[in-house]
DNA sequence: TGCCATGTTTACGTTAACGTAAAGGTAATG
DNA sequence: CATTACCTTTACGTTAACGTAAACATGGCA
């Protein structure tokens, strides 16, 4: 409940992201800090929510996706007929979250093999091995 | 261990992908089946190499990465410097993914908050339950 | 008073990952 | 043999998410 305020280059740094970053997702519609004078002032309340995008940002949603379940947050206000609605989003959010846990959980497992296969080569010879593909060897790759 | 082959549109419609797709993959140097006079064949190993890069996009990897990722797979012959430089890279792809697996259950469990408060909406009045972030309440988003 | 850090607006540039359209090859089929 | 279905190449267009640069404002400090 800390309600002091941030200027933008303060939250750049905390969040790793440039000040142009933070203004862009103003100019898109998805923050609106107050201003003093002209200079943008951020509250705890903007921040958190530049927090949730970022959030989103890793998983691989886009802005606006990010901004359309943080604000399902906010709606649970309105009518039954949108309630329903709103948990039908809820639903299909799931169900793609659920199967990106899925390819983590794949793709993580994959990297342990890898790893092990990699320790476990302390002199071995043998490379056919491959568990998962076996094509297009390239190497240079501009 | 199937060794049929497949045309494009067949793998097209198979991972849910346009044609220009998968030939986009090709000319980036991701992909490189073999022809028969002029059209694509596309080997189970190509496939599997398919579906591999589009596991990496689900989980919001760039086909540069995700392709990064799968040649991991076939580098495990060479020296032992080349091997602890890949096991770097497997450690730090390791946390960037164990990072995304927090982010989703966060995700996961803000969705079921938010799902519980909506069900038990049967004619409460309480709206300032607010869990996570309370700022810029906006309306029209074009 | 002059400079410097930090902010502001405006606007054009960039990259990834395709979409879309045009113009054409080829094999089977009615 | 013309149509249809599927493929090909070439090439320009598009969108998201910023980067980068220019030109200007402003508060504090030596």
């Amino acid at each position: 409940m800390s309600d002091r305020s941030y200027s933008i280059s303060e939250l750049a740094a905390e969040f790793g992201v440039s000040t142009r970053t933070i203004r862009f997702y103003e100019e898109k519609g998805y923050l609106s800090p107050r201003r003093e004078g002209q200079r943008r002032v951020y509250s705890a309340a903007d921040r958190a929510r530049i927090r949730l995008i970022l959030r989103g940002k890793r998983i691989g949603l886009s802005l606006a996706e990010s901004v359309e379940i943080i604000d399902l947050y906010h709606s649970h206000g309105s009518d039954a007929e949108q309630r329903s609605l709103l948990l039908e989003k809820i639903e299909e959010r799931r169900q793609t979250l659920k199967q990106q846990q899925r390819d983590l959980r794949a793709m993580l497992g994959a990297l342990d093999e890898v790893e092990a296969l990699c320790r476990d080569a302390t002199g071995q010879t043998g490379p056919e091995t491959a568990t998962l593909a076996g094509a297009n060897k390239q190497q240079t790759q501009g």
